[in-house]
DNA sequence: GACTTAATGGAACAGGAGTCCCGTTATGAC
DNA sequence: GTCATAACGGGACTCCTGTTCCATTAAGTC
């Protein structure tokens, strides 16, 4: 099997890990990141972005991976050297793409832009494919976990404001913990792709939002 | 890799599944269940649950899981054939085992009820990677996230009736989907520990309990 | 208890995933 | 432009997953 998900193996970062100088060789990628190396670690995540959403994540194959990024195996295998690492790779590089928040002027509002907008990505084709499969990845390999980990945070905060502008505006008690409503939003729709197999229609994200805002209003969401 | 999650491998449906009579042969474990063909089974997915709990999906190996229970290797490819069979035949094993539902004679103390009883099945070291691992698995075949699917709509349907009480008892509003209730009561749980990976600590589960029933309460699941 | 044959299990076999070696390419520093 | 060497890529090699074959065991029927 790939990886058996707690192996020292050591993913070679190639984003946004800047290793301490140790004394044996750097990891590949690292002391010469500009030219090919960029072009290839973006032609391989772009590959494993598309073999992970037409097979998803148990039909991952570094060496299918390599050819559909036209790049040699033998690379792929060095830099990234597991399917979990090169998933937890590819959800940096996902993090790094910023989603736009809108604003409407009130809760209810936001949490349904926010609740059709991750109804929107979930049940698209090729996005909704590869949240399954990285999600898989992430309950395989702890790197890989604490990788999507920080992917949700940073979308997370992005929403957050929404709820303190709430908050402010007197439609949320005091003391209600913003993050905690915009996973409220997000919790059901993930729920249904993922366990209850349920339909992600329009519906489900209407009573998501609606549903969070009035928990949120009545104050079930205070720390 | 194991499975392309799409082949066209029947599942030799060992539990509730009664294949018309083809002309070729019976899957193995149909003509003669009784006796050793039980107890293999049985062996084998009870070691199946070990593995998977111990090294999650990507680390299940059949051959590791047929020495486990103390069975032919042979038998394990023949009858489930790939890792997200066995998994599929796990869930429907799993499925059977019902879960006791408390009274409580409130809709909170009863979703609060459920709440606690997710959050310590999902906190639980064997369960919750156990959860995490089946997860995994639906999201690659076809056929395992349907026996997913059928686990939860039978998880829900056994906590509707509390919700259905609550609306005869004026808790919830007339039209309140009661599915709707408890997917509510569970979602933030799953999204926690498939997700964002914040704590799964008691007030995750008050909040969840509070949250669903202040928007059951204010109308938001009515249909 | 005897009989038919479904189901199991050991052993040999095949194919492919992942590793290693080494020559080639091109990055970054001067 | 020149140079040292980081990073890449092809191909051979290894080991392990999954298959096939056939002898052995025992379930179900009379």
């Amino acid at each position: 099997m790939t990886s058996d998900g707690l192996a020292g193996d050591l993913p070679p970062g190639s984003a946004g890990h800047i290793p301490e100088p140790v004394d044996g060789p750097a990891d590949p990628g690292t002391v010469r990141p500009g030219g090919r190396t960029a072009r290839v670690r973006e032609a391989v995540l772009r590959a494993a972005g598309d073999a992970l959403a037409e097979h998803g994540f148990a039909g991952l194959d570094l060496a299918d991976v390599a050819q559909r990024a036209e790049v040699g195996k033998t690379t792929v295998y060095r830099r990234w050297g597991s399917t979990t690492a090169l998933v937890a790779d590819l959800l940096v590089d996902m993090a790094e793409s910023s989603v736009s928040r809108t604003e409407t002027g009130s809760l209810l509002g936001d949490l349904r832009a926010n609740a059709h907008l991750v109804r929107r990505t979930l049940t698209d084709e090729r996005q909704g494919a590869l949240f399954k499969a990285v999600i898989a990845a992430a309950t395989c390999d702890n790197r890989t976990s604490d990788a999507l980990h920080a992917f949700y945070a940073t979308r997370i905060k992005e929403w957050a404001p929404c709820v303190e502008a709430a908050i402010a505006r007197g439609e949320a008690p005091a003391g209600t913990d913003p993050h905690e409503v915009i996973r409220a939003v997000s919790a059901p729709l993930y729920y249904r792709l993922l366990a209850s197999g349920d339909p992600l229609d329009e519906a489900s994200a209407e009573h998501a939002a609606t549903a969070a805002a009035a928990a949120a209003r009545a104050g079930a969401y205070v720390r």
